[in-house]
DNA sequence: CTGAAAGCGCTTACAG
DNA sequence: CTGAAAGCGCTTACAG
């Protein structure tokens, strides 16, 4: 029945014999009684900011495909990046002893997750990384499509370009800033950027997007660093009647399946959805197979793709 | 340690003394060891068709959030539409002795989510509903909404309404095609149907659209009956350089987040997210707690809201 | 090589 | 009322 019958030296007759049987009578073992005995439960668990998010259900669903394959499972939950939200969740699946761990990481989660490493579970980190953690982790090369995104721009004869993201000291954030400053040093002009908090009111986040926009009317381009900014942003520009790219070029990180059906398309970021799944799984199957566990950890780098569309187009002027 | 303590007589130093020690080595029950021995895991499936897909992205945001402060966990699958696919997972499921089963059914089960429900197993039908079976379920008023939509255009000037679905007979979609008809025979004109392949290639569906609308170029408005359909239709109408609204209005079945932003903004059929998710929920930690298990199946039918946006104001001519 | 027995960590029925 | 023992259904080390 573990498919060793061969090497066991069982005639090929009684195998079918039993297997036959055990069809009849639809036998399944029960996966509460391997857990016990074994220790494994053949679960993993993926912890993201928000399953709701495009991106990560578009990986929550690669993922499950790949794993699905495998024979494991994937349960999913959103932290709203929230520190206390994924440390209970952590506890939560050690109890449920889930097999493996997936996680795109709050900020103040590091102890928990070297906990975790310590006792010599599987965890792999994607989207973002934490200072202090030594993990398998799968990225995107934030920095430099930011950067490239923002060139773009110059190339396309912006100046004055703003860059509207979250407060935050996230990895992956504070690359996209990286990039950002990095292209608009080389024309040496000013930065123009604006911080909104995660847990603010949208409506209240549109304010105040709007006045920004407003008050440093010199601006001619933006790049939002985040898909929901961009919502946000895309409703603030609305309201004060810009028009796109005449007025202010957009580019969005972050790409959404509408954004080429927009009057103006909308220039955005596209992360590599399958690329990033496919590594996270990978790695995570590695560690399983107990491959790995004792080597030195991986970062795997990812390059994203700036799909270039008419909000970025050249300036005319 | 259950709770139980005062009840049982003992004294309140030796519980506090107990419970302390209890947190101090942070001991946990085993979570296998607990459903082998009684059965159950505290876990619910939900088995949707394309876990990317927003609507059900934010179900199960929605419901993984109320079924968390309930102490259970949700694991989602995507069937894929697919009844093989669906199967599979139920089986899979059921060796992993799952509490419950929430299903947005593909066809073609029916026989599988009655043995789970001959077997005594809790399970909640949402989205749809499969001919022949009793379990609880909560649907949507996709006849009602569907024609109040279509209503809505004829109210606007618009007469040769066409409607652009999928080739199905799962219930959900006959209902919008029924509120369609039932719109478009009181003002006694006649239908104009294009249905499409769910498996279908998209850029041949864009094609197969586009030949539609160019044939029937009196069609001054179309109702899409899901949010797919409406982008790959959106994409056909940009692809003909028609105007929206003035050579063709549209209402699509499904908000999105985005629509609001559109130029035109698109009015869209929001559907109660929150409600779906809530009474999902509520009928599922119902059977679970051992009530309504014998009792009669509660079909709950939810109102969805129409978002009128621009893609359908009036006619001028 | 094979088959019986031990034990994973709980819960609960039962003897004292 | 309380504490020890049985048993859930597996897997695997071990005796025969």
């Amino acid at each position: 029945m573990n498919g060793k019958g061969a090497e066991k030296g069982i005639s090929e007759s009684s195998q079918t014999r039993i297997l036959d049987h055990v069809k009849k009578i639809s036998y399944m073992p029960n996966f509460s009684a391997q857990g016990l005995r074994t220790g494994k439960t053949k679960t993993i668990c993926m912890m993201v900011e928000d399953i709701a998010d495009p991106f990560f259900s578009s990986i929550a669903r690669a993922m499950e495909e790949i794993a699905y394959m495998k024979g494991y499972k994937i349960l999913y939950s959103s932290t709203e990046n929230n520190t206390q939200k994924a440390k209970d969740l952590i506890q939560f699946y050690r109890r449920r002893q889930v097999d493996g761990y997936i996680l795109a990481p709050p900020p103040g989660i590091e102890e928990d997750i070297n906990e975790l490493i310590d006792d010599n579970l599987a965890v792999v980190l994607f989207d973002r990384t934490l200072i202090g953690i030594e993990a398998d982790n799968v990225l995107v090369d934030n920095f430099d499509i930011s950067y490239k995104a923002v060139k773009h721009l110059i190339e396309n004869g912006y100046r004055n370009i703003a860059m509207i993201t979250l407060y935050s000291e996230q990895i992956q954030m504070t690359e996209r800033e990286r990039g950002y400053k990095e292209a608009v040093d080389e024309i040496k002009n000013t930065y123009f950027i604006k911080n909104i908090g995660f847990y603010d009111h949208p409506a209240s986040n549109v304010q105040e997007i709007q006045r920004f926009i407003d008050l440093n009317n010199n601006i001619d381009a933006v790049f939002f660093t985040t898909n929901y900014l961009a919502e946000m942003g895309l409703e603030a520009i609305r309201n004060l009647k810009l028009r796109i790219p005449e007025d202010l070029g957009i580019v969005v990180f972050d790409d959404d399946k509408l954004f080429r059906l927009f009057s103006p398309t909308i220039t955005a970021i596209a992360q590599p959805i399958g690329e990033i799944s496919e590594h996270v799984i990978k790695l995570m199957l590695m560690l399983l197979s107990g491959k790995g566990v004792k080597k030195a950890k991986k970062s795997i780098v990812l390059p994203a793709i700036l799909q270039i569309r008419e909000s970025s187009r050249p300036k005319s002027d």
